[in-house]
RNA sequence: GGAGGGGUGCCCGAGUGGCCAAAGGGAGCAGACUGUAAAUCUGCCGGCGAAUGCCUUCGGAGGUUCAAAUCCUUCCCCCUCCA
């Protein structure tokens, strides 16, 4: 391969838009790939959620491509509109961040972005940089560049409006403090996930407003998360955090749906639609097992947040604890005190609340009823057993839980 | 400002005096099966309890009634239309 700074514009195009959903305007990418300057490529962050998960890493793995170009990344902290408060949230409201929230979020942002770009070479700046010396003429000024009418051709305001959810007069404000970051950092480029498509092309109207030439804009695809239907996120649970450890990332990459792996591989592991229709092919053919291809694309992700071995590991304790049924290489030790104990036993139920397998009572009688429960291998159905229990028994509640007992002194 | 509609369990949503711990769907959990924590099927899915039992829940607070998610009063919040 050919050394990318030497590459021509026209190959580094070819780099960058790969498998964009939305290029607005790629002629203009080019124009401003042909000028030879290292281009200013904007990414806004919003700061109250520090846990970043493998939806995030598809825009951030597009900004590592542009950084090996020899591009700059500008990375925007939203801190101003985090301080007021994103309502987005519908029906909640959300907390607002104090300043030193703020500032531990954002570090811990910065922290993860680390796993996937090389945060030194990146300017991290925060929006209320700019927007604390704005005064509210300044406010209404940018305001008055843009309608009601397009605000409202926005796809989730109609679907709102449509749906008679509340949408506050600060939501629709919002796609203008984002729009004048583009203005404050000079963006060339501005990338983001395809729900991020209105906002971005707001930028381009309030920097053309402003006298700028306006930021490209590329979008990538939204990665659904485990469930299989909705777009990966924190607040549905159906993410994969790109901190978690290895065995945990590698189960819930095994957890998604086989219709699911190929978009995986184009998202998170830059596979071509080639290589990805080529896989489909095998796999349908009966060359390839889907458990098999499942196995090799968890593992090369754990690979990327974790290390080869790492993943290999992770790979390695699935099978024994899932296909083979062997219990974990480390089970969690829990300790229990003498007075848990009246004469020697315990109650079933209590244990398992105890250990912190179940919330209640409640909820731990019908595991032990569905027969989700044993002690060493024994399946235990009796709700008001009492058990005698010892140091190295192992409890099992369902196929994942398990916990070694410990008795303290 | 005027008129109307609505706030139900984690989410969506039915229920308009007792048969309601509250239909149905989703999520979640479990079991079976399997190729996995896929798919499919089945069960569970407020809390306490040995229990036929008890307690808490239907926006908040009061009230009517033997009995309220359902009726009344009041407060809060949301939506639609007109202006």
């Amino acid at each position: 391969m050919r050394d990318k700074l030497t590459m021509t514009p026209e190959e580094q195009l070819q780099i960058l838009i790969k498998g964009a959903t939305n290029v607005v305007v790629r002629e203009e990418l080019l124009a401003k790939l042909n000028e030879g300057r290292p281009l200013r490529i904007k990414y806004g962050a919003d700061p109250s959620a520090p846990d970043l998960h493998l939806g995030h890493s598809v825009p951030l793995r597009r900004l590592k491509q542009f950084q090996e170009l020899g591009h700059q990344v500008v990375f925007i902290i939203g801190d101003y509109t985090g301080r007021i408060g994103d309502p987005s949230g519908r029906t909640k409201t959300r907390p607002i961040l104090s300043e030193e929230e703020i500032k531990h979020n954002a570090a811990t942002y910065v922290a993860q972005v680390g796993k996937i770009l090389d945060v030194e070479q990146a300017e991290i700046v925060y929006n209320s940089q700019w927007f604390a010396e704005m005064n509210a003429a300044d406010l209404l000024s940018l305001a008055s560049h843009y309608t009601v009418a397009r605000m409202l051709e926005r796809d989730d305001f109609t679907l709102r409006i449509d749906d008679g959810i509340p949408i506050s007069i600060l939501e629709m404000l919002y796609p203008f403090i984002q729009a004048y970051d583009s203005v404050a950092v000079q963006a060339d480029v501005e990338i983001g996930g395809s729900d991020q498509l209105f906002n971005l092309l707001v930028g381009r109207d309030i920097m053309r407003a402003y006298g700028m030439t306006p930021q490209v804009v590329l979008t990538w695809p939204l990665l659904v998360g485990t469930d299989g239907h909705q777009k990966m996120s924190k607040s549905l649970g159906n993410y994969i955090g790109i901190t978690e450890p290895p065995g945990e990332m590698f189960g819930k990459l095994m957890s998604i749906p086989d219709e699911l792996m190929s978009q995986y591989h184009e998202l998170l592991l830059d596979k071509t639609s080639a290589e990805v229709a080529q896989m489909q092919q095998a796999t349908a053919a009966g060359e390839l097992h889907p458990r098999q291809v499942k196995a090799d694309l968890a593992e090369a992700v754990v690979t990327i947040y974790h290390s080869a071995g790492a993943a290999a590991a992770a790979r390695a304790e699935f099978d024994r604890v899932f296909a083979e049924q062997q219990l974990p290489s480390e089970i969690p030790e829990l300790s229990l005190a003498p007075d848990d104990f009246s004469e020697g036993k315990i109650w079933l139920v209590k244990l398992i609340v105890t250990v912190g397998f179940a919330e209640s009572n409640s909820q731990a009688r019908r595991l032990i009823r569905d027969g989700a429960v044993s002690i060493n291998g024994e399946i235990l159905t009796d709700e008001t057993a009492q058990v005698a229990v010892n140091t190295g028994d192992i409890l099992r509640v369902g196929k994942r839980r398990f916990a070694k007992i410990i008795l303290s002194e």
